[in-house]
DNA sequence: TGTATTTAGTTGCAACTAACAACAAATTAA
DNA sequence: TTAATTTGTTGTTAGTTGCAACTAAATACA
């Protein structure tokens, strides 16, 4: 093998086992977060998607959120009862609800953010411009790469034990 | 903000953005890594924490894994119904079990391993060496960083919904 | 040596997450 | 107007994980 594909499966390998590790480190922050503050995980993230977009209906929470409405209601559910969103009954469409964050929610939301970036630059101050841009492209590369595979996905539940 | 700052924060923001993007995404890779092959998630680390130290105790296990004893227990017990893992009593402790992969189980990780090394080797082929490496160091400092905080972390169970 | 303490691992239980299915209510299509 | 579709909720089930209680073995100590 030609000394350059060797280094390039060693980055690889080495990606592989620093992206592995990220990956299941960040669920210990997240459990942080959890206790930190008033809300799990996926409730943080469905207060982002809803502070981002201002309001959206059920469905379309669900599927930014790659969940099941069912879930994605509950979810809503134990934010209504903290009082961080409301659900507004729709005038055009009485079926529909239109998921709004209120103040408090958007007060957490912000806070939270701004903790977790205030972390990320702490991170990446000693790094140079084009690295630090040469990092974000490729941690986006990575996640790309696995939404595109996402959609490829079997998709079904899955087996036993 | 002078210039620079205002770039930082910026930069602090976006990989902050791609880094909640990787780890949300990559739950849903980690769901096909699931049907596809015949492990879970958690299974699947286990699998390569025994792969790569050769023979754990439960409780050592546990440590990598950062899991109370009795998950650990547990995932052992599906991987070793599998026929992935064997417990082979210890001769001069009785209470211990050495943990260990069998064939079947070596063949089943290197699969994956190889898998998903080609899919990062293809995701970096075309960077530079040293982009290559300033993104590895990146995920890396992300990870000390997390690691770190979840030393810290209040422990503590969840609140209610 | 014999009792107490510690350690290794398993099991019972409870909290939590999330999907599927069945449902009610409203809207749209025929 | 009736049938089909859409929106969201609730019932149920499967699975993950941690804590506490337990058994059995090993070690400490008096």
């Amino acid at each position: 093998m030609p000394q350059q594909d060797l280094q390039l499966q060693q980055d690889a390998t080495a990606l592989y086992e620093a992206v592995n590790q990220l990956v299941r480190f960040y669920q210990f922050r997240d459990r942080d977060l959890i206790c930190c503050h008033d809300v799990s995980v996926t409730q943080c993230y469905a207060l982002e998607f809803l502070a981002e977009h201002g309001s959206l209906r059920l469905q379309q929470l669900a599927e930014l959120m790659l969940l099941d409405k069912s879930t994605s209601s509950r979810v809503v559910d134990s934010l209504v009862k903290k009082g961080y969103v409301t659900r507004i009954a729709d005038i055009n469409d009485r079926r529909a609800v239109a998921l709004t964050v209120t103040d408090k929610g958007v007060a957490l939301y912000q806070q939270i953010r701004a903790e977790l970036i205030a972390q990320e630059q702490q991170l990446i101050a000693h790094l140079s411009p084009e690295t630090r841009q040469a990092s974000i492209e490729v941690i986006r590369a990575l996640t790309a790469q696995v939404k595109q595979r996402a959609t490829n996905s079997c998709g079904t539940r899955l087996c036993s034990d």
